[in-house]
DNA sequence: TCCACGTTTAGACTTATTCTAAATACAGAC
DNA sequence: GTCTGTATTTAGAATAAGTCTAAACGTGGA
């Protein structure tokens, strides 16, 4: 089914114009987590004027700003973009560097054992939280 | 215990420089979770001689090509060093940006459940492995 | 129609990182 | 101890990702 864009960027507060319309399409089309520039190469061509990729930034900025779009980091440094809300982790294929979404109640399941179809080399948790009771951790010096 | 720094580099096929000893006792001694520049900032002055950022960077390569330490990303487009090569994960304070090392078993013990010390606001597994039986996925159009 | 304001544009700018070419340091051969 | 080849380091140029700026544009409401 085709999404219907324009109310997605409306009802997150965000005005749907032309250009954000393409970027927001082209990401809930997509499971190939793009970068900045993949989505700019992807959609400056869909549009009757030319598109700047500071208006490609500004609106990746705002998406995820609304919650309408997420970023995702898999390689040290590049930042990449993702329209799946659910709650899911990522999966980076080493040969390929394909990421793939896993649904969290897959990974609850089978508790970080992933089983027949992936093959796990490595996994890593990033949490995000506040310590309670203030610094008693062993961050900086 | 002051680390064997020279030991270390050379048991991992790092030739000790005096550049590459600055720096990897540097990372040795912190839990800070530096960033390059951060590090070129600690160690620039201890040295006799001028210190080119590219030497950190090179340097920075090597070791984590090495194994001696490991890059870290904890938020997009931010590539930061840990030389704590134990298996653990990360847990980022929301409110200062800290990074703080979660032993993997304090973490399985109980479940992501972080309980009284650490306040999970979200988490995020990245997974790094292959895909079995080639592309079954969802991954690119 | 006109205005005000938000959006977009091109390009300059910044920041992080890599590349390059020359200078330096050092281990091994003599 | 000197020579020489190779690896390392250096400063600065080059590149890449992202942000900023100022001007132009578009659109909804008086």
């Amino acid at each position: 089914m085709k999404h219907n864009v324009e109310e997605l960027l409306s009802t997150h507060g965000v005005k749907p114009t032309p250009q954000r319309m393409v970027i927001a399409e082209y990401l809930l089309g997509t499971h190939s987590h793009p970068t900045a520039d993949e989505v700019f190469q992807a959609v400056k061509t869909k549009l009757p004027v030319s598109l700047s990729r500071a208006t490609v930034y500004n609106t990746l900025n705002a998406l995820v700003a609304a919650g309408v779009v997420q970023e995702v980091t898999t390689e040290a440094g590049r930042v990449r973009y993702d329209a799946n809300m659910s709650d899911h982790h990522h999966f980076v294929d080493i040969e390929t560097g394909d990421v793939i979404d896993i649904p969290a109640e897959t990974l609850n399941q089978i508790k970080l054992e992933l089983g027949d179809k992936y093959k796990v080399r490595s996994f890593h948790v990033t949490i995000f939280g506040e310590v309670v009771g203030g610094k008693a951790g062993n961050t900086s010096e």
